[in-house]
DNA sequence: GAGGCGTGGGT
DNA sequence: TACCCAAGCCT
């Protein structure tokens, strides 16, 4: 691991602090999350960020500090209002884990975030880059945050050629962090390589000639800034095709259905559908057999409205997009509900279900 | 360590 | 179009 970093002693620590902490405190975006350090508004937003674009996560905190201002408001809440104000931001067990964490935080820590890095990280969903940036950022405690950021501006600073697709590489990058972090504001140090990756220092054509660092910088120095970082690893997407109905009773009410409570989109909301394991051409009785067989659900279906193709980072789904009538008499369950347009608003339904309903209003027209 | 887990934007 | 990417974590 020494090895990796041998180009540390290449850096003046302190000037290269000073260029880049100055720099954040000029340039720095307004954002709300950096009103004020209290713990729980930085933890939320941590989360939230993770994997998420800073425009996409801005209105969801607003809204999230609004409905759950405090950690107590968001351990008491209900899990599908929680999920509600996670609705179209993905990777939902995010927000499940937060909640079970913050109950954790009240029993365990008094309400207190807690402060040391071996209690933080006991927390359920966080990871080492969100202690180190709660750490950091409410507390003021000189610990790495290595995010995707970190890891590509530090690979073109200090020229290391180590593959960040492999875990085990954030710890050479926590030990450079460590090196090189200003004791004096750990905070201001943490955000701005991330900030400097978010504006500067992009993934591609990064804006050498306005880097406040650049007199600092390897890679610069070697023209080899766009090679760096070197990241492997290929996308696999396996395909999946559904047949999903959208029934109606004669009141105007929906049937929907909760998934269950683990793995993809869990604990959300679904109009009734089956997977097609081996798709078959013009076989759409087969279909009224599978909502029968695997959902119990004795119903005729009706034509097909269209089709929702959507794209997750694993896997895409094909859903051929069905409608038919169901009788008022339905017994609904826990899991299983009859519920107006109105009703649906307060169910989260990941967005191929938002896309396939409103296919199914642009066609009533 | 590898793969599951969302979504929208950029090129 | 078909990738790649974005303040990761869990199993």
């Amino acid at each position: 691991m020494s090895n990796e970093l041998e180009n540390l002693n290449k850096i003046n620590i302190n000037s290269f602090q000073n260029d880049l902490i100055s720099w954040f405190k000029r340039e720095q975006r307004d954002l709300p999350w950096r009103k004020d350090q209290d713990p729980y508004k930085v933890w939320v937003s941590e989360i939230m960020l993770q994997q998420t674009r800073v425009d996409t996560v801005i209105p969801y905190f607003n809204r999230f500090i609004e409905w759950f201002p405090t950690i107590d408001d968001l351990a008491d809440a209900d899990e599908d209002k929680i999920l509600k104000a996670w609705e179209g931001l993905g990777y939902y067990s995010r927000v499940r884990n937060l909640q079970s964490a913050v109950r954790e935080v009240r029993e365990t820590y008094n309400g207190v975030v807690p402060y040391t890095p071996e209690e933080i990280s006991k927390l359920k969903g966080v990871g080492p880059y969100t202690a180190g940036a709660i750490l950091s950022i409410a507390y003021g405690i000189p610990e790495p945050a290595v995010d995707g950021n970190v890891m590509r501006v530090l690979s073109r600073i200090l020229s290391i050629w180590e593959d960040i697709a492999r875990p085990a590489s954030r710890k050479v990058f926590e030990q450079a962090v460590r090196k090189l972090i200003c004791h004096d504001d750990p905070s201001a140090f943490n955000q701005a390589l991330m900030e400097l990756g978010a504006l500067i220092c992009t993934p591609t054509s990064p804006a050498c000639l306005l880097c406040p660092v650049r007199e600092h910088c390897q890679a610069f120095e070697e023209g080899v800034q766009n090679e760096l970082p070197v990241k492997t690893k290929k996308t696999k997407t396996r395909h999946v095709q559904l047949a999903a109905a959208l029934l109606v009773d004669d009141r105007g009410r929906f049937l929907i259905h909760k998934r269950p409570d683990t793995g993809l989109l869990a604990n959300l909301w679904e109009f009734p559908n089956v997977e097609i394991e081996h798709p078959v051409e013009g076989e759409r009785g087969h279909v009224d057999e599978l909502f029968h067989t695997s959902l119990g659900l004795k119903i005729k279906l009706g034509k097909i409205i269209g089709q929702v193709e959507h794209v997750f980072s694993h896997l895409i789904w094909n859903i051929k997009v069905y409608v038919g009538k169901i009788n008022s008499e339905y017994e609904e369950s826990c899991d299983w509900k009859l519920v107006s347009i109105k009703e649906m608003e307060q169910y989260a339904f990941p967005v191929p279900y938002q896309k396939m309903f409103k296919m199914y209003l642009n066609q009533e027209k």
